[in-house]
DNA sequence: GGGTATTACGTGCGTGGCGCACGCTACCCT
DNA sequence: AGGGTAGCGTGCGCCACGCACGTAATACCC
């Protein structure tokens, strides 16, 4: 059993890095964001304006990484940078309209792309799936990774 | 449903590459393999003896890459290059005896952690989670990726 | 059968992204 | 008011990658 899950684990991340996912989520939207820039742009739709310091955690990276992503992001208009009225030495990173239609319609193509596959299976199992899956977050191997 | 299993791909992406894993997985164990020649030795331990041309397509690098990372492996003895008997030219890549034991320990070592966290599901849960990701590759959204 | 095109390999070269550390500005605290 | 600290952007060196070149062995073709 741990075999069978490892094993299609290991082709899960395998096939879904090599899937070229961005490329295709990104047909027709601006150029500003691929696999390198969409963490930064997702961290900041999840939580709202934050430091690249704070997102740096986070992301899974230094604090200069995550501001040269936010730089690439801003430049295509995606992202601006915000001086924090509480403190000016802090920048907050914020999502323009923009930003936040490209994340939302980005998520919204691959949960489509998804939800397409999962209406062929079995009645329940779905749903099932979905479930598990999350529970093996919560409760798997990496429950405390993060 | 989409949506929600959209979210845990993610966080289980995220999680994954963050969790140092072949950090965890090589502990007492010879210092040649980590995340960067782990693939290469586990493609060779999959299908047996392949040039690097040949491993190119699967890693999803160029056969440079391949052949790099093979020069690590074989310095540190868990890999071997060989002359193909039938075609001069060609190198085959060969596991050593040692690179066998090393791919298969960390094997074990990652399907007993998963095991361990699945013996406290409900009965017959994780049997059905093992399934149901096993047929997510098969007939999901990556199923004809690579 | 010999000469040319092709195939396979390893490696130098340029590129890109990373972490570290520096300098600078703004804040805090006594 | 002034020294210490926190936060930012960016230059620097490093490492892995893809591309392309040179070399050696094979395949093809007249």
């Amino acid at each position: 059993m741990g075999h069978a899950v490892a094993e299609a684990l290991g082709d899960l991340l395998k096939r879904t890095l090599r899937a070229n996912l961005y490329q295709a989520l990104t047909e027709n939207i601006g150029e500003g964001v691929d696999e390198v820039t969409y963490p930064v742009l997702s961290g900041l739709a999840r939580t709202g304006p934050r430091s690249a310091a704070d997102l740096a955690g986070e992301v899974g990276l230094d604090r200069s990484g995550v501001s040269r992503r936010a730089s690439r992001l801003e430049a295509a208009g995606l992202v601006r940078r915000a001086p924090d009225p509480a403190d000016r030495r802090a920048v907050l990173l914020t999502l323009t309209d923009q930003g936040a239609e490209t994340v939302a319609l980005m998520r919204e193509r691959l949960a489509a792309r998804i939800e397409e596959s999962l209406n062929s299976w079995p009645e329940g199992e779905a749903r099932s799936f979905a479930r598990n899956l999350r529970r093996f977050l919560d409760e798997g191997p990496f429950k405390d990774v993060q």
